[in-house]
DNA sequence: TGTTTAAAATACCAATCGGTATATTTATAG
DNA sequence: CTATAAATATACCGATTGGTATTTTAAACA
């Protein structure tokens, strides 16, 4: 069972992370947190050390929340070319899964933190890299299972995926218009049928 | 002849725009623009009626300067697909660009005022929107110049490949490494060869 | 139930925020 | 060279910033 300062800490975290992903580091202010959790600065800083330490479980809390999303429906396959059409399929929705707290929280802090705080930046450098090796070790497998050609760059596909999916997510939500997302997925799509798939 | 007055606003914007772009509307404080400028509050609004009037002027002073530069190396052929391919090669060094002012300010801005201020994001909407156009525009004429397929839908393409742009120079810029800008804008380069080209 | 410990609220800190009214300096025109 | 106007600096405003020491309240354990 969860002691009272983890479910205090953890609705904390839940709370605030919409705050910091649609605001940043920066403009989100301590009042801010404290006129949303309805707690006190007392209250918050007895869980947390400082604004920073708060700002970086909220953005390992989004990012979790996201990753267990898209993670949960690739297992329902084994075929890893069916689960690079799940990766595009959960895309296809992301607007809808991001936009009640403020869209994907790798574009918001990483432009936010960039030249701005080094540590939030770090994770987030961190998380493009682990996403992406996901996305690679999916086309290496493919290639073991006979599904994908060998012949295919899987770090090359893999960071130029990623780069697709970041850029229909920023252009979608900015012009608040999925069209960006759904036609990008559907490029993809055609790309993992005619360059990757055997 | 540029009056005194005209002469330091157009000093105060040049010095501050990277500040705008590089930290955001919010965390951006007067301090930051008196301490960077050398000059007094004082000055800065005699210049400019409140804050907000100069972040816009320094969001429109950081996308004429990268307009002017792409539309400049645009003019020199006349062939649509030869336009084409001057945009994928001048994004190609677009980081080396736009890294000493901070990065994308399309990117930056549209991100740092996204539900925080609605008269920058319009203006990031706006500025996206006449992009596209210039990049559908350059299709259409393509089609009547005999070296695009007529069946092309332009504005689509010009969705897709701005999408692209975007999420290259995101990661490019994130992660510091420019092989994700490289690597799209050869991808489009073939999208053109092979989907465009007649 | 009484005692101890943990958690949260209160009250405060110096520093900084965006903005402005006024004073001073600098440029311009006659 | 002087008078006027434009530009800039100074000094200040109330509000808010992130953070903390202390007090009060609530939970946990004996």
């Amino acid at each position: 069972m969860l002691t009272k300062a983890e479910r205090t800490s953890q609705f904390i975290i839940e709370t605030v992370a919409p705050i910091f992903n649609r605001k940043g580091y920066a403009a989100t202010s301590l009042s801010d947190l404290t006129e949303a959790t309805g707690m006190t600065k007392g209250a918050i800083y007895g869980n947390f050390k400082n604004k920073e330490e708060l700002a970086l479980a909220a953005l390992n809390h989004n990012i979790r929340k996201l990753v267990k999303k898209v993670e949960d429906q690739i297992s329902t396959t084994q075929s890893p070319v069916q689960k690079l059409f799940i990766i595009t399929n959960f895309y296809r929705f992301y607007n809808d899964y991001t936009r009640d707290f403020g869209g994907c929280p790798v574009l918001n802090i990483g432009i936010d933190a960039s030249n701005q705080h080094e540590i939030l930046m770090e994770r987030v450098r961190y998380v493009i890299s682990k996403l992406q090796k996901s996305i690679s070790d999916i086309i290496d497998d493919g290639k073991a299972r006979n599904e994908i050609k060998p012949t295919v760059n899987s770090e090359a596909y893999a960071r130029r995926i990623f780069a697709m999916i970041e850029g229909a997510a920023f252009v979608s939500h900015t012009m608040q218009d999925n069209q960006y997302m759904k036609e990008m997925m559907n490029h993809i799509d055609q790309m993992i049928l005619q360059e990757l798939k055997k």
